[in-house]
RNA sequence: GCCGACGUAGCCCAACGGCAGAGGCACGACGUUUAGGUCGUCGUCAGUGAGAGUUCGAAUCUCUCCGUCGGCACCA
């Protein structure tokens, strides 16, 4: 680096530089982005440049980037992520907003944790030195915050206030504890949520098959909020998809709940079943229950028993990768297909004819959704229809399949048959909201909306997390830790084992206590929360991140929510922006958040990944391009603009096509055109061209800035330069161009600024340019003329001619004429000033 | 299987119904340079995955097909 600084400079470029207006310095400094850097870091962190109090009388803008997982020194996906939310910070700042830009640590978890089996040390120790790296390489790219606000979730006042949370969600029976088969991931030696599990039935996490187990459990009763996760979606400005992702994941379906009878039986017994398509329900030939059902028992007749109880036992014995494998729809033919399901002896009566069905198990029922039991119509539904072929039984069509139908199962519109009543209607709309009439006229049943969504189960078997505050008491039961003697703290000295429980549970001085109620003598919960309970509220505390009595003020929440500006990777579309959702309307409802608030998230941003070679960067790959020694080599503002420059910010990069260079390039371009020694100053005649072509370029980037096209907002200010290096340069144009660059290249920026304008000037503080339309408009620009489409002359014009105008130019033109053929045109479109076409 | 995105020079990407090229990488020539590098100037390369339609005009809108990627998939 040394001998970079000190490498003669070409005296033929300084030779071309001598007219400069700039003061010629007789050693020309080389552009060397480590000490710019390091200087510009340093103030900004001294100054607190970047810290906003909540009484700041500036126009509030929030902008977060989603906290991470501190795993050492920052990867390229944090790079990008941070780079674009410092851009925002700048770029807001520059507008006159306050911003909000504050970071944390999502520091509990599984690695730290399983670092401590392997190596003994506590995941505190680890947690921290790890924090410590991520921060100093997150500073190291020029990113900026309002460190003061930071946020550990391992802090035992966070870890008060998760706990608060907690009791207050009890309280309000929204955090309650009950018995259910809960998915365990043999890995990860705990339970999971249902968000955790791939659709392979494998965890996420350690791509472990994940089992099912019989475990008392707490859960959050997201579901109380099924409806409005759903319904408030549509207002956000979120991507597409990732609406999309939460719209299946929440699975809203319509339909109606009514009773089968059984027959001959003495009690009147009845099955309740859910089915999304009454309007089939003539064409019910079976009825199944989940295997886990309770009335099976009693719906069982002797001579089927032994069987019942053969396949009952085979399916509680399935994998939930069996039971996916079983899926096998195609190829498995009737011998697969009959072995899931089996005959209980019973029958009941379909309300709607009066007739007699079997009913069955069959393990493609499940008891979590809607009421473990269907009534099953083959016609209208292809399971139903293979389990048929299977078992034999029946199949009776009640929509009128198409010309040519030559599929099986029918589950498209049509009119109805073979339906009494409903036979006539035409299509399936209506035929449904009919026999949803029918059932609640006859008191048999009732609309009914279900949702695929389940409650959030946040019990996790590890250390390495937030201790559930509750007591287990002979007497009083469950008992909420009083919240005056919160934090329920893990203790340090535990023996870290993978054996599949807690260390918290061989903890004997931890687990065992008294009852905060009667005195006596009581166990401890010794399960921790889910880590994403941590970073379902972050947002919040980080208003009020200083408050000693509550997790945060309302006011202060007020002030600052929702989010303005959210960004993170797309992997989070479902888990985490689905538990802060519900976070942020519970507390609301809680009074703890205010009332006003119930979305936390305006606006969000999902970045796509950094690849290299086709495949995703980690370390397990071995392909990680460390971050560190593109900035050594090139600087933080070269690897940002690299970042920016590599396309659309929502689409995936690969590293190897990213060329910092490029970008290094032109930086050292900006050093020199600002600094003087690139480019003479424009000539009289070409200074007016250079400023509105700088009025342009403010209008251009900053519509690009609010449509995310930073990489040709980049382009474009590289187009400057190059115009800059070609026409000569104005004190206006090159100012210009380093406040457009600013937010982007932070560190160059605002040396160049401060050595053009004077020790203690800053660039970042001052206003982003306004462009005037009068002075970036052109004062001639090129109108293409066509004749039929196909380009035949382009013409200077006055941007302002109008249509006539551009016609008589257009047909002046003698390339034009010779088109023509003396011809007189059918038809003239004129776009002036842009486009005259000609139609013969 | 269903839903959704995306297919443009050798590569990454622009073009918000109006000249297919803004920018970068790579490559080449020339200049600067003792040389390499740096720097500067200039240049090479596609007709937009395929087909049809709408339009005065389509990379852009519509439909079908192909390919890539992502999500969902026993949810009754």
């Amino acid at each position: 680096m040394v001998e970079l600084v000190s490498a003669p400079f070409s005296g033929g470029v300084r030779s071309i530089g001598t007219v400069t207006a700039e003061p010629a310095a007789d050693t020309t400094e080389l552009y060397d982005p480590g000490p710019v850097e390091a200087k510009w870091q340093r103030r900004w962190r001294d100054e607190g440049t970047y810290d906003v109090d909540n009484d700041d009388p500036r126009p509030p803008f929030y902008v977060l980037s989603m906290y991470p997982y501190p795993s050492g020194r920052a990867h390229m996906g944090h790079v990008r992520n941070y780079t674009f939310g410092d851009l925002i910070t700048r770029h807001r700042t520059m507008q006159g907003h306050a911003v909000l830009s504050p970071m944390g640590f999502d520091s509990f978890g599984l690695p730290a944790e399983n670092a401590a089996i392997k190596t003994g040390l506590h995941p505190r120790p680890f947690t921290d030195a790890r924090i410590d790296e991520l921060k100093s390489s997150i500073e190291r790219i020029g990113a900026v915050y309002d460190w003061r606000r930071e946020i550990r979730s391992h802090d035992p006042e966070y870890i008060r206030w998760n706990q608060v949370i907690f009791q207050r969600f009890l309280a309000a029976g929204l955090a309650y504890r009950r018995n259910a088969p809960v998915n365990w991931c043999p890995g990860c030696q705990t339970v999971l949520a249902n968000e955790q599990v791939l659709a392979d039935g494998t965890c996420e996490r350690s791509g472990d098959p994940v089992s099912k187990r019989d475990l008392e459990q707490w859960f959050f009763a997201i579901t109380n909020y099924a409806e409005e996760l759903l319904d408030e979606l549509d207002g956000l400005e979120w991507p597409e998809r990732v609406k999309t992702m939460q719209r299946n994941w929440i699975g809203r379906s319509e339909g109606a709940e009514f009773d089968l009878v059984v027959a001959d039986h003495p009690d009147k017994l009845a099955i309740r079943i859910y089915t999304t398509r009454p309007d089939t329900s003539f064409g019910m030939t079976y009825a199944v229950l989940a295997p886990e059902h309770p009335l099976v028992a009693e719906l069982t007749s002797d001579e089927q028993r032994a069987a019942v109880e053969d396949f009952v036992a085979r399916v509680a014995t399935k994998s939930e990768i069996e039971r996916l494998a079983s899926e096998d729809h195609s190829a498995a033919g009737a011998a697969a297909a009959s072995d899931r399901g089996v005959f209980t002896g019973s029958y009941v009566l379909n309300p709607f004819n009066g007739r007699p069905v079997p009913v069955y198990l069959a393990d493609y029922v499940l008891m979590g959704y809607g009421t473990g039991a269907i009534m099953a119509v083959p016609a209208e539904d292809q399971r139903d229809w293979d389990f048929a072929k299977a078992h034999r039984l029946p199949v009776v069509r009640t929509v009128q399949p198409p010309e040519g139908w030559q599929g099986e199962a029918y589950t498209g519109d049509g009119p109805k048959i073979n339906s009494e009543w409903l036979d006539g209607i035409t299509d399936v709309a209506t035929a449904k909201a009919k026999a949803i009439e029918w059932l609640e006229e006859q008191g048999l049943g009732q609309r009914k909306v279900n949702y695929r969504l389940r409650d959030w189960l946040v019990s996790r078997q590890r250390y390495w997390g937030c201790p559930i505050p509750v007591v287990y008491c002979p007497t009083d039961g469950i008992v909420a830790v009083p919240e005056d003697q919160l934090p329920v703290l893990a203790p340090d000295e535990v023996e870290f084992r993978p054996s599949g429980e807690s260390p918290l549970k061989a903890h004997a001085g931890f687990r065992h206590t008294t009852c905060p109620t009667c005195g006596g003598p009581a166990e401890r919960e010794t399960d921790t929360m889910d880590t994403f309970v941590d970073s379902s509220w972050y947002f919040l505390r980080f208003c009020d991140p200083w408050s000693k009595e509550r997790p945060f003020d309302p006011g202060a929440a007020e002030r600052w929510m929702p989010v303005d500006q959210y960004i993170g990777g797309i992997e989070h579309a479902i888990l985490h922006l689905l538990y802060a959702r519900f976070y942020t309307k519970a507390l609301a409802d809680l009074g703890m958040a205010p009332a006003s608030v119930r979305e936390p998230f305006r606006r969000l941003f999902t970045q796509g990944m950094v690849r290299l070679g086709g495949t995703r960067m980690s370390k397990s790959k071995g392909n990680l391009v460390a971050p560190e020694d593109m900035v050594a080599a090139y600087g933080a503002d070269a690897l940002r603009l690299a970042h920016l420059f590599a396309g659309p910010p929502a689409d995936d990069v690969d590293w190897e096509t990213v060329g910092i260079e490029g970008t290094s390039r032109f930086l050292k371009r900006v050093w020199r055109l600002a600094l003087g020694e690139a480019a003479p100053p424009a000539s009289p005649d070409a200074a007016p061209q250079v400023d509105r072509a700088a009025h342009r370029l403010v209008a251009r980037v900053t519509d690009e800035f609010e449509r995310w096209s930073y990489n040709t907002a980049v382009a474009a200010l590289m187009e400057f330069a190059n115009l800059l290096q070609r026409e000569g340069t104005t004190d206006f144009a090159v100012d210009t161009l380093l406040l457009l660059l600013a937010p982007m290249a932070p560190h160059i920026s605002a040396e160049l600024w401060e050595r053009r304008h004077g020790a203690g000037t800053h660039v970042h503080a001052q206003r982003w340019p306004v462009a005037d339309p009068a002075l970036a408009r052109a004062d001639r620009v090129t109108m293409v003329v066509q004749v039929n489409g196909k380009v035949k002359d382009r013409i200077e014009v006055d941007p302002e001619i109008d249509e006539a105008g551009a016609e008589a130019v257009a047909l002046a033109s003698p390339s034009v004429r010779e088109a023509l053929d003396d011809a007189h045109p059918k038809r003239v479109i004129a776009r002036p000033p842009r486009l005259v076409n000609l139609v013969m």
